[in-house]
DNA sequence: CACCAAATTTGGAGTCACTTAAAGATTTCA
DNA sequence: TGAAATCTTTAAGTGACTCCAAATTTGGTG
C-alpha cells in the first residue's frame, strides 16, 4: 500500500497551507490574518484552503484531536489499582516535570496562548474543544465502569475531572501573560496541583460555609 | 425621573424586535431566518437592529445575564451555616419541586431548547454563558472566603460545581429531547441529584479503578 | 505513448453577519 | 422656535464560507 503522488501532494499541499498561516496568525494576530492572505501566500485558491480545512479556526487549532482524546486516553492506558483521578493525576506530574506541552504549560507556548486570549473566536474553539473532551471522558468511563446509559456518574466525573485540569491550566496560563517565568509557575503549580487533586478526590463538601 | 418619550420608544422598539426575533427563530429555526428578515418583520432597518443586539446570538439568548448570575446570588444569598455546595443544593431542588424554568428544567422549554441543540452558534454561545457562571461563582467565592489572588480553591470549586448542575441540566435535556415526559423526568432527575452532589461533597477519589 | 476516468484545483457569483461613515429624521431643551 | 443631542436609515464595504461548472492534474489501461 505505497503512498503515491496524488496522496503525497495532498498532504503536503495541507501541511504548506497550515504552517504557513500558523506563521501568519503567530505573527500578526488571527484576527488581522484573512483567509485570502493564507491562501495567496500558501499560492493555492482560497476554495483550496476551505477544501483542506472547514473552518479558519482548523488552520489554527489543527491538531486538536489529541488535546480532545488526552483524558480519555489516560484513564484507558491506566495501570492496575489506579483509579481514574489518580490516573490523571499522574500523567498531569509527569507532563508537568517533563515540560510536556500537553496540558498547555510548557515554555514557548506563550505566543499561540496570546493569540488564543486575544481572540473572541479562538476562545469559543477551545471551549468547544474541552466540550468535546469532557464527552470522550465520560464515555470512556462508562465504557470502563459498564454503566447504565442514563446512569449520571460517568458524566459527574468527567466533568469534575476536566474542570479540575481547566483550572490547573488556565491559572498557568494567566500567570504566564501577566510575565511570570514559566519554570517558577510549575514549581508553584505542583502545589496546587496536589491539593486541587486532593480536593476532588475527596469533595468539596465543607467548602465556603457561612457563618 | 420620568421616563421620557425617547427612553420609552427605544425600550418598545427593543422589545418589539427582540419578539419578532423569538417568533420567527422558534418557527423555523435559528440558522434559517436572516437578520434581515427579522429586520423586515419588525419594521426597522438592519442597522437597527444591530444597534440594539451586537450579534445575532443576542437576539435569542437575550437575557442571558441572569442565567450568568444564577449561582453566584444563590451563594452571595446562602442561609447562616451553609456551605456552598449546600447552598446550590437546596436552591436546585427548591427549583425543581416548583418547575422554576431557570435550571433549564421546567415544561414548555422544548422547542427553545431544540433550537439551541439544532444550532452550532446557539450552542457555541451557550458554553460561553457557562463560562461566564463559572467566573462570577468562582469571583463570588473568592470574595467570601477572602482567598487569595492566586489561590486556586474557588476556581477549583466553582468549576466543579458548574459542572455538576451542567450534567444535570444536559441529562434533562436529553432525555426531553428523546421525547419523555418532563415531569417523569424530574422525578427521576431527583434521585440522580441526590447522588450528584453527594458525589460533589465527599469527593470522586474511589470512582473506576483499575482490576 | 495515448487516452479515459477520477480526483483536485480554480474562478466566479452569491449569501450572510457585521462594520463604518455620512446623511436624514426625531426628540429634547433652552 | 431653533439648535443640540440622539436615532434611524442608506450606502458601500469586508470577510468567512458555499455552490457550481470549467480547467488541470493524476492513475491506470490498451
Amino acid at each position: 500500500m505505497e503512498e503515491g503522488l496524488r496522496e503525497r501532494k495532498k498532504r503536503e499541499t495541507r501541511q504548506r497551507i497550515a504552517d504557513i498561516a500558523m506563521g501568519l496568525f503567530l505573527q500578526r494576530g488571527f484576527d488581522n490574518v484573512t483567509v485570502a492572505e493564507v491562501a495567496r501566500a500558501a499560492d493555492v485558491s482560497v476554495n483550496t484552503v476551505f477544501n483542506y480545512f472547514r473552518t479558519k479556526e482548523d488552520l489554527f487549532l489543527d491538531r486538536s484531536e489529541e488535546s480532545e482524546d488526552l483524558l480519555a486516553r489516560v484513564v484507558r492506558e491506566r495501570r492496575a489499582g489506579e483509579t481514574a483521578v489518580q490516573a490523571v493525576r499522574r500523567d498531569f506530574f509527569e507532563a508537568l516535570d517533563a515540560g510536556d506541552w500537553r496540558y498547555g504549560m510548557s515554555d514557548g507556548l506563550d505566543l499561540f496562548a496570546q493569540r488564543v486570549r486575544e481572540s473572541p473566536a479562538l476562545q469559543s474553539r477551545a471551549r468547544l474543544i474541552e466540550a468535546n473532551r469532557e464527552s470522550r471522558l465520560a464515555r470512556t468511563l462508562a465504557d470502563e465502569t459498564d454503566a447504565d446509559p442514563d446512569d449520571l456518574t460517568p458524566w459527574l466525573v468527567s466533568a469534575q475531572i476536566c474542570a479540575v485540569v481547566r483550572a490547573l491550566t488556565r491559572h498557568f496560563a494567566v500567570r504566564q501573560a501577566a510575565g511570570e517565568d514559566p519554570a517558577s509557575i510549575r514549581a508553584d503549580l505542583r502545589e496546587h496541583a496536589e491539593r486541587a487533586f486532593d480536593l476532588l478526590e475527596r469533595g468539596i463538601g465543607g467548602y465556603c460555609p457561612r457563618p
